[in-house]
DNA sequence: CCCTCATTTGCACCCGCGTTCATAAAATCC
DNA sequence: GGATTTTATGAACGCGGGTGCAAATGAGGG
C-alpha cells in the first residue's frame, strides 16, 4: 500500500537510459540530446517521479531551507513579522523551518542545534536569547545567523528597530502633550527591546527632570496590559503612559476607560509598534511604528547576501521608528 | 573560513573507532561498550559533531518533517492555530516545514510538490485548494495528508469545527433576539468554510420565513467589516447580522458604532472564531467558538497516528462549536 | 581447559542523487 | 575523406549515516 517514492533509477529503466542521463535531465545546463530528454520527462511524468531534496542537499552539503526560530507567534505583531517572512522566503525559492520558542526567555540553543542537523542555509532569530557559543558554532560553520531586534556581541547580522529614537518620540510627545505623572508599562518577561525601551523612556523622563512610576509584570498580553491600568489608575496619579507594546497598550486603554478615565483627557496613552489593532477604530492608539516591511526586506537581503562574496562583513542596519499620531494622546499644550 | 560541518568520519577518527562505532553511538539501543561510547562522546562533543539529518533521512527514507500549508497568517485565527500547531509539532520531536500560501484561492499544487520532495512524514492543509489528484499522489507515497476547516472528495485525514453546528446556534440566537431583518456578512473569498457558514445561515434563515441581505466583498479583515456595515446600514433595514468571521463582526461593531447606530440595542451582532480580540473589553462579541485546542490536538493526534497499523481508516473528526454568549446580541425577547 | 554463547566491533553495502571521467558517436574542419 | 573537435552517454565514486553480517573478544559452564 504504502509504496515508496519514485527514484531515478525506475525512471531510467523506463526511459531505458542511464541513472546519469536521467539527473542531468533535472539539472540545469547539462547536455542532454533533445529527443532523449523528452523521452525522460515523459517517464518521469508517467512515475510522479521527483528529485528527493534530502539527497540532492546532501550531496550539495546545503540547502534552500531557512531555519526562524521565534515565539508568541499568536501575538498580532510577531505573526505578522513571520507571516511576511515566510511569504518572502517562499517567493525567493527558500523553505521555512519554523522552529517555536515557546517561552520567550529560555535558552534557544537546543532549537538551534535542531535546525543546524539539517544543513540551513540561514538561521533567523526573531526571539530567545541566543548564547553567543552556538552562534559563533553557526558561524564557523558557514551558517548564515541574521538576529532581529536583539543586539548582540556576536559578530553576525543584526536588523533591529531604532528603539532608542522611537521611544524618544514618544517620551517627547507626553512631555509635550503636558504629561507631569508619566508611567511606563511593560510584562515581566525580559526580553531586551522590552528593556531598551523601558530603560530609554526612563533616561528621557530623568532628563527631563520627571519620575516615572514602573508597571513590570506577568506575560505580554492584552489582559497584562488591563491590570497594569487597574493597579496604576488606582494607586498612583498617572497622566501619561508609555506602553513597550501596543497590546499593552489596548488593554491598558479598555481598562482605563472602564474604570471611568477619559482618554487622552485625563491621561494619555502611547503604544509601541503600531500592530493593526492600533489602528482600530475603537482604539486610534497613538504609536511608534516599526517598519515592518523594512524589516522583513532587510532580513530577506541579509540571506540572499551569503550566495555572493562570501566573508564580507556582518550586516548591521537600524531602520526607523516613526510616530504615529492617532487619538490617545492630547494636542501639544502650548507652554 | 566557512569550514563544512564535522562528519562522523572525523569523529571516528579522533576517537580511534570505525565510522560505523560512530553512528551507533548515536543510534537508539545500539550495542556499544560503555567506555568506547564515552570516548566517541568525547570526541563529539570536541569536534562539535552533529549528526546530519538529510543523510539521516535519506536512508531512512523518510523525515520528521511536517509540511503545513496555510494562509493569511497574520489573521488572529491562522495565527493562533500555527503557534500551536508549531509548538505541538516541536514537542513531538518533529519539525514544521511552513508553506505560506500568500493567496488563499490558488492551487496550492506547487507548494504540496515542494514539499513531498523533502520526503516529509505528513502534510498539514490550513488552506487553500488542494486538487483531489495530487492529495492521492501523497497518499500513494505514503504521505499523510491533514485537511483542517475544509471537506475534500478523497478519502483522508479531516479534522473539522462543526459550522453548521454553530451557524444554527448563531442563527437560532439571533431569532431569540428577535430579529427580524437579519444579514449575512463574508468576503468575497470563496473559501470553503466561509461558504459553509453563510448558506448554513441563509438555510436556516429561510426556514425560519425570514429573507436575510446578503454582502459578500473584499478581503478578509477588519476593514471589510467596516464597510460592510457602512453599505448595510446605509441601504438596508438591519437588526441582526452574522458575520462569518470576528475579524469582520469587529470591523462591522466598529463601524455601525461609528455611525451612532447602538448595540445591541438597534442591532445585534454576532461573529465566528472566537479570536482573542473578541474578548476585548472594547467589543464583548458574542461568537461562535472553533474549539482551537481540540483542532490541534487532532491534527497532532492524526500525524502521530501513522506510527501504528499502516493502512487503517482515515480519521474524520467533527469537533463542536459552542455559542459564546458575550454582549453584541439583544437578550432573548420572550415572544 | 575447552566449548558455547553473548557482546562488541569493523567491513561492506545501501539510501538517492550530483558529478567527474572516459568513451562512443556525431559534427566540424581542411 | 581523414583528422579533430564537440557532444552525449554510461560507469564509477562520493555525500553522511544506518545496518546486516561475520570476526573478535570475553564471560560462563561443564
Amino acid at each position: 500500500m504504502t509504496k515508496s517514492f519514485v527514484t531515478a533509477k525506475e525512471v531510467a529503466a523506463l526511459a531505458k537510459v542511464s541513472r546519469s542521463t536521467v539527473s542531468r535531465t533535472f539539472t540545469e545546463g547539462a547536455s542532454v540530446a533533445p529527443d532523449v530528454r523528452q523521452r525522460v520527462e515523459e517517464a518521469a511524468k508517467a512515475l510522479g517521479y521527483r528529485v528527493n531534496k534530502l539527497a540532492q542537499n546532501l550531496s550539495a552539503d546545503q540547502s534552500q531551507i531557512v531555519g526562524v526560530v521565534g515565539s508568541n507567534l499568536s501575538t498580532p505583531f510577531a505573526a505578522r513579522q513571520l507571516d511576511q517572512l515566510s511569504r518572502g522566503l517562499l517567493q525567493r525559492g527558500m523553505q521555512c523551518l519554523l522552529l517555536n520558542a515557546a517561552d520567550a526567555q529560555h535558552d534557544i540553543s537546543p532549537l538551534i542545534e535542531q535546525v543546524l542537523e539539517f544543513r540551513v542555509r540561514a538561521i533567523v532569530i526573531m526571539s530567545g536569547a541566543p548564547p553567543g557559543a552556538i552562534i559563533d558554532e553557526c558561524l564557523a560553520n558557514g551558517v548564515r545567523v541574521i538576529v532581529v531586534n536583539r543586539q548582540t556581541d556576536v559578530e553576525t547580522d543584526t536588523i533591529l528597530s531604532d528603539d532608542v529614537a522611537g521611544v524618544r518620540q514618544a517620551a517627547e510627545r507626553l512631555i509635550m502633550a503636558g504629561c507631569r505623572f508619566p508611567a511606563v508599562v511593560s510584562s515581566s518577561a525580559r526580553t531586551q527591546s522590552q528593556a531598551r525601551r523601558r530603560n530609554e523612556f526612563l533616561k528621557l523622563m530623568f532628563e527631563a527632570g520627571l519620575e516615572p512610576a514602573i508597571w513590570a509584570q506577568g506575560v505580554m498580553s492584552y489582559e497584562t496590559g488591563q491590570l497594569a491600568a487597574r493597579d496604576l489608575l488606582a494607586t498612583e496619579t498617572v497622566d501619561g503612559v508609555f506602553c513597550v507594546t501596543d497590546l499593552l497598550a489596548l488593554g491598558f486603554l479598555d481598562a482605563a476607560r472602564d474604570m471611568g478615565r477619559r482618554v487622552p483627557e485625563e491621561v494619555s496613552v502611547i503604544g509601541f509598534d503600531d500592530i493593526p489593532q492600533a489602528n482600530w477604530s475603537a482604539y486610534q492608539l497613538t504609536t511608534i511604528r516599526q517598519p515592518l516591511d523594512e524589516l522583513t526586506d532587510a532580513v530577506l537581503a541579509a540571506i540572499d547576501r551569503d550566495v555572493r562574496g562570501g566573508n564580507s562583513r556582518p550586516i548591521r542596519r537600524i531602520l526607523p521608528a516613526t510616530l504615529i499620531e492617532r487619538a490617545t494622546v492630547r494636542a501639544p499644550t502650548t507652554v
